[in-house]
DNA sequence: GGATTCGCATGATGGTCATCATATGATGAT
DNA sequence: ATCATCATATGATGACCATCATGCGAATCC
């Protein structure tokens, strides 16, 4: 009986899978629970078999959409520093590039959500404030030597803040030069060679 | 004639000037044209003499607040600098400061709005982009000696980044120490006393 | 293999929204 | 004072949305 695992978990899970991308694309506000079911490849009416409320589905799906972007931020850092780069750059790199510009529905969760976020749900709102913390962390955990560990909130700030602004000016050559200038600030402060 | 001047120019303004704070409280997509109407005093009916769709309100409307918020913020500056601040220091801790925490409604259009920017029509990220040139360009103006005219992007990245993980995070102690870690990244280059 | 359970689909309901056609009522000209 | 004009109000239309009641079909159990 646990060859066959909870068909309704599976679909649970691929429906909030669904919703972490779909939110990140859309924004809260701009999807609805019909289009969700869709893109899930399922009908709306069962959705009310699944979760409690569109509330609910918003609060898991971040929380999911949290861990889903974490994760690929890890391994994206993890790829650069195979390649040799420290891991402050790896981290700066990978968050700062062309590729996360334009990949807004894999991409961090608060950067696609960020100014939607004081308007949830309190569900919500506490699993954005989870992924704001992670955010801290994780750039805490790749401070290089030189840094003060007070300055990755403000690090992790300028990150969030530096794709939102690049991404407002547009996936082109103003969007990708503001997010070079600030790979470049961050940057300079331990490593001459600049952008690389 | 001109002693009356258009009544319908003024009643433009009115809408414009409410759908500009209405924006930023609610984002793009949480207002409705009814509700900007009632909130100007008015009902929903006229608000086609006035503007041809809700888009094209929403792009106006957006221009007009970034106007709204760049002279807010630098009166708020200016302030700060006949108190005795560095014109640095004064738009940092007025941007950064627990009052445009908690007073979006009238405070920074792009914080405010940043991450439903990439939905939105043509005409909307025309006046979004033209809003980021011109946070850089004030921030520009700020670069106390000892910084790169290159670091202005990143420090208006920043900036924007911080209030809105403070407002993620919320308007309490954990957002108000975010905001506090930023102000002191910001201002420890180049002055030894740190958040104030 | 027949009955039962349960996951999902179909379809309905009440609400909201953008847009527009038309009515009203005030303002200004004669 | 009467009329024309024009800004705004009333009300309608068609679309969309969250939620839920009910039905069907497939998997599970006896």
């Amino acid at each position: 009986m646990e060859i066959a695992p909870n068909r309704k978990a599976l679909t649970h899970e691929r429906i909030l899978d669904t919703a972490a991308r779909v939110i990140r694309r859309a924004g809260f506000q701009g999807v609805g629970v019909a289009d969700i079911m869709k893109e899930a490849g399922l009908t709306h009416g069962g959705f009310y078999a699944h979760f409690a409320s569109r509330d609910a589905l918003l609060a898991e799906a971040l929380a999911h959409a949290g861990r889903q972007s974490a994760e690929r931020i890890s391994k994206g850092k993890a790829t650069r520093e195979a390649r040799g780069a420290s891991p402050f750059r790896a981290l700066v790199e990978g968050y700062l590039s062309e590729r996360h510009l334009s990949g807004t529905e894999n991409g961090c969760a608060m950067a696609a959500l960020a100014s939607e976020m004081p308007r949830q749900s309190p569900d919500v709102r506490a699993a954005a404030a989870q992924r704001v913390r992670g955010l801290i962390e994780l750039v805490q955990a790749s401070l290089p030597a030189g840094f003060e560990i007070t300055q990755a909130p403000a690090i992790a700030s300028q990150m969030v803040g530096a794709l939102q602004l690049a991404r407002a000016l547009g996936d082109n050559a103003e969007g990708r030069a503001l997010l070079a200038d600030n790979r470049n600030a961050l940057l300079a402060h331990f490593d001459s060679s600049s952008t690389r």
